[in-house]
DNA sequence: CATCGATTCAATCGATTGATTCAAACAGAT
DNA sequence: ATCTGTTTGAATCAATCGATTGAATCGATG
C-alpha cells in the first residue's frame, strides 16, 4: 500500500512492482484477475450492451468502460464499430444456423415423416436454439436475447448484415416447409413463416416473456430431454398456426356476425 | 434569380421579396406549399424517421431537414426530443387502444359467444388496427409500421413509455382471454398472449411481410368488409395457436422419436 | 540484458448530438 | 397602421460520437 503512494518514484521501479504484483496474484489461489483476453472482454461487453440497448444505443465508450479496456483497443482489435458488432452477431448466429442446416440435411436424406413432417422441421429450427441457450460457452440465456434483439434492431447495418448473411439458410427452410405444407400457397407460407420466425425472436427478446418461461420451469432445462419437453410445449402452437386453413368464406361470414 | 445573388442587398428588402414570393405561391392555383402547420410537419417527419431508424437512429436535424423547418422549432413546440417522440407515439397508439377498449366494453356487456368467444376477442384486438391502417388521417399503412417499430425499439425511453401507458389495456385483454380460455393456465396464457402481440407487431414492422400482404391483395382493403376478410385470414391462425394444447406426454414421446 | 513486434495508454481529432440564445419576422387584436 | 405576444431563423453551446495518433509498455526472442 505505502509503495503505491503518490510520492515520486522511479518509473521503472514502479512498473516492475506492478508487474510483479499482477504475476503474483495470477499465481495466487484467489486469482482476482481472470485471464480473459482484451479481445474477449470487448466482445462480451459489446454483446451485453447490444442486448440491452441495440446498435445505435451502444457507444464504444460504454463498451470499453464495461470491459475495463482502453477506448483505442476496439479500433486496434476490430477496426471499427461495425466490424466489432458484426463479429458479436455472427459468432452466435453462425453457430445456430450451421447446426440448423446440419439437422436439415440429415432430415432430408432420411426423408420427412408423412404425418409429423411439419413438427420435424419446427424441431430442426428450434432445438439448436434451445441447445445453444443451455450452452454457457455460447452465451447461455443471453443467446436468445441476442437473437431477438438482432432481428428487431432498426440500424441499417444490422438489418443488411442479417439479410445478406442468412438469406440462403432461410430459403432452405422455406423450401422444406413448402414440401411439408403442399396445400399452402407460396405467398401464404412466406408470410406465416416470416411471422413465426420474427415472432419467436421478438418474444424471446422481451424480458417478461423469459421471466414467464422461468415460472413454467421450462427454462431450467439441463439436457436435450428437457429441450424436447419445451419443444412439446411450443411445437403444437406453431404447427397449428402453420396448418390453419386460410380464408374460408364460412369463417368470413361467421366473423362478420361476431364482430358487429 | 439575380435578386438572390450574393451581392450585398438590404436585408429588409430581401426578406420582403421572399415573403411576397411565398404568399404568391400560396395563393396560386398549384399551391406548392400545402398549408400544413410547422407542428404537424415535424410530427409527420418524426413518425416517418422513427419507422425507418428508431429513436436512437433519428436525430433532430434529420427531422427538421425532412420537415423543412428550423432546428429550434422542435424544442419550441415540443420541449425536447423525448416529448416529441412521446407525442408521435401516443397520438397513434392512444387512438388504437381507445377503440380496442370501446369494442371490448361493448363485447363484455353483451357477453362472449360460447363457441367463438376467442375469435371475438381477437377481432376486438385487430379490427381497430386494420381500420386505422386504412385511415390516411391516422397514418394509413404507416400506422402498422409505427406500431411494430415502437414495440421493437431498444431505447429505454420508448420501452418505458409503452409499458406504463398501456399496462391497464393489456391487463383488460388478458383477463378477457382468460375467460375465453378457462382451461389454459395463467402463465401459459401470459406467454402466448405476449408472443402473439409481439409477433404481430414485429411482423407488421417488417417490410417484406407487408409486401407479401400486398401480393395477397389483402392490403387493398377499402372498407370494413375487407377488414373482416383479412381477419378471416389471420384469426384462424391466431385462434389455433391460442387453443393449441400444452405439453401432452404423447407429443413429447412423438417428438423424441422424430427429432433424433 | 537488449531488441523488437504486439499491445495499451492518454490525448486529441473533426463531426454530430440535443439544446439554447436572441434578434428578426410573423399574425391577430385594437 | 400600430402594438403585442407568438413563431421562426441563424448561430452557437457543451457534450458525446467514432476514430486516430504517437509515445509508453508489454511479452517473447535472441
Amino acid at each position: 500500500m505505502s509503495i503505491m503512494s503518490s510520492q515520486p518514484v522511479f518509473a521503472l521501479d514502479l512498473q516492475s512492482l506492478i508487474r510483479a504484483k499482477s504475476v503474483a496474484s495470477a499465481a495466487s489461489a484467489s486469482d482476482q484477475r481472470p485471464k480473459v483476453s482484451t479481445k474477449d472482454r470487448i466482445l462480451n461487453a459489446t454483446e451485453a450492451l447490444f442486448i440491452a440497448r441495440g446498435f445505435d444505443g451502444t457507444s464504444l465508450r460504454a463498451i470499453t468502460t464495461d470491459a475495463a479496456v482502453n477506448l483505442a483497443a476496439v479500433n486496434y482489435h476490430f477496426g471499427s464499430k461495425e466490424e466489432l458488432f458484426s463479429l458479436v452477431l455472427t459468432r452466435r448466429i453462425d453457430v445456430l444456423n450451421a447446426e440448423r442446416l446440419r439437422r436439415l440435411d440429415a432430415l432430408e436424406t432420411v426423408g420427412l415423416d408423412g404425418v409429423h413432417g411439419l413438427e420435424q422441421i419446427i424441431a430442426t429450427l428450434f432445438l439448436p436454439a434451445l441447445a445453444l441457450a443451455r450452452d454457457t460457452a455460447q452465451g447461455g440465456e443471453d443467446f436468445l436475447r441476442l437473437l431477438g434483439r438482432a432481428y428487431a434492431d432498426p440500424a441499417p447495418f444490422v438489418r443488411s448484415l442479417l439479410a445478406e448473411r442468412y438469406a440462403s439458410t432461410n430459403a432452405r427452410f422455406k423450401a422444406a416447409f413448402a414440401r411439408a405444407l403442399p396445400d399452402l400457397a407460396n405467398e401464404d407460407l412466406s408470410m406465416r413463416l416470416h411471422f413465426i420466425l420474427d415472432s419467436v425472436a421478438a418474444s424471446l427478446a422481451a424480458d417478461d416473456v423469459r421471466r414467464q418461461l422461468k415460472g413454467l420451469k421450462i427454462n431450467a432445462r439441463a439436457n436435450d430431454e428437457d429441450d424436447l419437453q419445451f419443444l412439446a410445449y411450443l411445437a403444437p402452437f406453431l404447427a397449428a398456426a402453420l396448418r390453419a386453413a386460410v380464408r374460408q368464406p364460412k369463417q368470413i361470414a361467421a366473423l362478420k356476425a361476431l364482430a358487429a
